[in-house]
DNA sequence: TGCTACATAGGAATCATTCCTAAACAGGAA
DNA sequence: TTCCTGTTTAGGAATGATTCCTATGTAGCA
């Protein structure tokens, strides 16, 4: 992907944005990684080459860039927020095991009918197909996340 | 739904679990919503007859639940986790206006075929799909939700 | 009836995210 | 180029859902 300094300021200011450097980094490193970073990842890897840079700004950021439409939230689980510069429409599989989060981009996925049965009213405007399973690795490794109940925990003998 | 106290006591036992009233309370009034409630959600309708109810309990209940498999989390948005007591397969629709759940249980989306492109080790166990769109109600009344940028609030003239 | 392990409640702790504020800076105007 | 203004940044505090800790209560079995 050929996605210069200059490209994104340009893509920038085609939204309305201000070019920043820190704001720059942080899309440029969304927009390299295929693994749906969480808010924290990115500021892991912007991190070293802006040492000041807060936390805080990662959040303003992308709430910008997906205000402005350049990146979207992937709502999978209640957990972290994790986001995506991949704007083609496509659907993601998720392994239950280290939470990977994979892109597929199977054209089919894209045709599915309207549901039957819901309200008149009720205007479908998107939807997203969410698969759960395992991976090569975490079929092979006993999956290592916990599983029990939330709240006090029940005595793990 | 015909769902005497002593039909889930006799399920609470089937799946190894003591009952308790406050357990069976929590899980009544789930299987008696349609409308996906949180953990407080749960807790305001339960509170009322068990005034030294306490959320904790709520969350370690609906852990112990999902675990023995009676209830499932429905991960939809990274905010609040809700649950569901309605175990056929089905899928789910969203409100964006007032963020409302409708099941869906058309059987054409339980027929969806495996993506292709995947990893050949990738093992997917199931899957959703989450319809998002505006209801009726909400298509009228501009919707009340907040999608500005979030961390710092740019200023609102 | 007594025991034991699981359940409950209350309070404190955690952690992602948001809010508040002052200082820095990008980009347009002069 | 220089100045101005509104946006962006950073730091710290606040929020809110969820989890952890712990002492007491109780369901269900012997």
């Amino acid at each position: 992907m050929n996605l210069t300094l200059e490209n994104i300021q340009h893509k920038f200011r085609e939204c309305g944005l201000k070019s920043t450097p820190q704001r720059a980094a942080i899309y440029q490193a969304l927009v390299h990684s295929t693994a749906h970073p969480t808010a924290e990842d990115l500021f892991a890897q912007v991190s070293p080459a802006y040492p000041m840079l807060s936390l805080n700004t990662v959040y303003y950021t992308l709430g910008v860039l997906r205000t402005a439409g350049l990146v979207q939230e992937v709502n999978i689980g209640h957990d972290r927020a994790r986001f995506d510069a991949n704007l083609s429409p496509h659907h993601h599989v998720i392994c239950q095991g280290c939470q990977d989060i994979i892109d597929v981009m199977d054209p089919r996925l894209n045709r599915l009918a309207s549901p039957s049965g819901l309200p008149q009213d009720f205007e479908i405007t998107s939807y997203q197909v969410a698969f759960r399973g395992l991976c090569g690795t975490c079929r092979q490794s006993p999956a290592p996340r916990t599983t029990s109940p939330s709240g006090t925990r029940p005595v793990s003998s």
